[in-house]
DNA sequence: ACTCGTGTTAGCTG
DNA sequence: TCAGCTAACACGAG
């Protein structure tokens, strides 16, 4: 599910978790948790506090007052969880009902605060990921906040297609498989074409429409609600000019282009 | 029954 | 050095 987004809405849950005294840790999953064995990130927040939720793209990190910080990701379909006192979940919207019964297991972390309440990462398919004191190097910066020439000397440095380009996190980070696919179609440019072949009045509008779908994404509350989306499947037609939708794989992932205007 | 997929990363190959 | 592929994670959807 998550891209940045959806990754913005879950940081914003996380910020209910800061100022609460940590009362215990389950870090037992060692593969969400990894390279950590069980109990080390345990030790290095109980009896503290985290202080502050900080986002770049995908990731995100938690400042605390024990000298550590906590990066959190949620990976394709994980989600932070963060209850009070009572048990209720706080900071998020209204609870979309769970279609499937949830498990227990799910909750592949978990921090206890000394009021009762909790903060769990819950991820069916735990490709989620939690790390003490993770490094930011290597991860672009956040794709939000880019200027249009940072914008272009990134995307233009290489001659991979364009769309691997969007989707590297070090190049720029943010950008997931169904924000690209948006923002392509948006600035009609096919996925496929050589990045460092791209004109700069090309560059510029993959900018600005990255922007434009980034805005309507947070507004409407994530990546389901781009204009493309749903019509990313056998069928589909573009929703423009009506053209079939063609599809392939471009940097490795599932990829829908509109066969004329991206052509 | 079987394939695909909103993500990341280590390891391998040409 | 770069670019592309695969496996691993584990489940839901079609």
């Amino acid at each position: 599910m998550p891209e940045l987004p959806e990754v913005e809405m879950a940081r914003k849950v996380l910020v209910e978790a800061l100022d609460r005294e940590i009362r215990a840790v389950d870090d037992n999953d060692h593969w969400v948790c990894r390279p950590h064995p069980p109990g080390e990130i345990a030790q290095a927040l109980v009896g503290g506090k985290l202080t502050a939720a900080h986002r770049r793209g995908k990731t995100m990190w938690c400042e605390t007052d024990t000298g550590h910080t906590l990066g959190v990701h949620l990976g394709m379909g994980g989600r932070v969880v963060v209850t009070n006192e009572e048990g209720e979940r706080v900071g998020g919207g209204p609870e979309r009902p769970d279609r499937q019964p949830r498990k227990p297991e799910w909750n592949r972390f978990t921090v206890v605060f000394a009021d009762g309440g909790e903060f769990r990462l819950f991820d069916k398919r735990r490709l989620g990921r939690i790390r003490l004191d993770p490094s930011l190097d290597g991860l672009g910066p956040d794709a939000e906040h880019l200027s249009p020439a940072d914008f272009r000397t990134r995307i233009a440095r290489s001659r991979s297609a364009v769309k691997a380009r969007l989707l590297d996190q070090s190049v720029l980070a943010g950008v997931g498989n169904l924000l690209a696919d948006e923002t392509l179609w948006r600035a009609k440019i096919n996925p496929a074409a050589p990045a460092d072949e791209l004109e700069r009045k090309d560059l510029d509008r993959l900018h600005r429409n990255l922007e434009k779908a980034l805005k309507s994404a947070i507004a409407h509350g994530g990546m389901h609600t781009g204009e493309v989306i749903e019509h990313r499947h056998p069928d589909g037609h573009c929703p423009r000019c009506g053209a079939e939708m063609r599809h392939g794989t471009v940097g490795g992932r599932s990829t829908w282009w509109c066969s004329r205007e991206q052509a």
